[in-house]
DNA sequence: CAGTAAACTTGAATGACTCAAGTAAAGGAA
DNA sequence: TTCCTTTACTTGAGTCATTCAAGTTTACTG
């Protein structure tokens, strides 16, 4: 399926903006809505900013784009959805990196009490520095995660 | 130990605003900075947003206080700080509920692959439905996690 | 091909937070 | 106790990511 009859699917109209962003963040690694931007209009002209957020709330709510939103920096985006899996962040520069859920059967993502919450999604950010900040900071190899 | 000892072994001047805002948050459920602000006027007159902003990075930084970040709304501040515990946080309403960790030996804490990354810390926060907002939504009874 | 809803444009506004410069006060030293 | 230095606090302005609003254009339906 391509990402026109995705949009479709999606009820959303399939716009130059829209594929160039479909595009853009599927050949880039979590980027930010300023580079998206960028790559948007390098792809297919003059598109606004604003245009660009518009386009970026319509995908992940349609489920096409994925948002993910660090403590401290600016949202991002991604197109591997609708899996299980959770992300690193770089304290320093801000960098994210996939990674696949610790264990198949997900055991962090059923609370041990729910309190009565419905809960529908569990969110897992692991903070850490990055091998190259790690390099530039001159940082100890591994450490211990703590909840 | 109390209040103010802490605050002496943390490096930091002990003051009326400080003591305030540690009793506000202690007293408090997750509450946000505005809250805090609120909360510490009440007991020990007109205090400055700025100064509540001010000591409660303070206060983070010396591990007296820990910090939430909920993607999409302000942050909030706890007083149970140095243990293994996560977040319930209602999509509607915004509340924040404790929840211990899953399981003893924390799986999903160390990623499956940590890609390099010197990694510190896990954050996981399960996204849903309080109690309250689900009676007034009418959402049925439990469902499953995603990851 | 026309009509209409959705998408896009421009420009202003918001909200949470930080920065900066000056004043006050905590707590160690004399 | 008083002085002195450093930290805390005050006021006020600034920032940044993001949203709101109103008008125009364009994709798709019929």
């Amino acid at each position: 399926m391509d990402d026109a009859e995705r949009l479709r699917e999606a009820g959303l109209r399939v716009t130059a903006a829209r594929l160039a962003i479909l595009q853009t963040v599927s050949g880039g690694d979590h980027l930010d809505v300023e580079a998206i931007h960028r790559g948007v209009c390098e792809r297919v002209g003059q598109v606004s900013l604003q245009a660009v957020y518009d386009s970026l709330n319509a995908l992940q709510r349609g489920a096409l784009l994925r948002r993910i939103e660090p403590a401290g920096s600016p949202t991002r985006y991604e197109t591997r959805v609708g899996d299980n899996h959770h992300h690193l962040v770089c304290r320093r520069c801000g960098r994210v990196t996939d990674v696949d859920c610790a264990v198949g059967h997900a055991p962090c993502l059923e609370p041990a009490s729910d309190a009565g919450y419905l809960v529908d999604e569990a969110d897992v950010i692991y903070w850490g520095l990055c091998p190259p900040c790690r390099a530039e900071t001159g940082s100890a190899r591994s450490g211990s995660a703590r909840a």
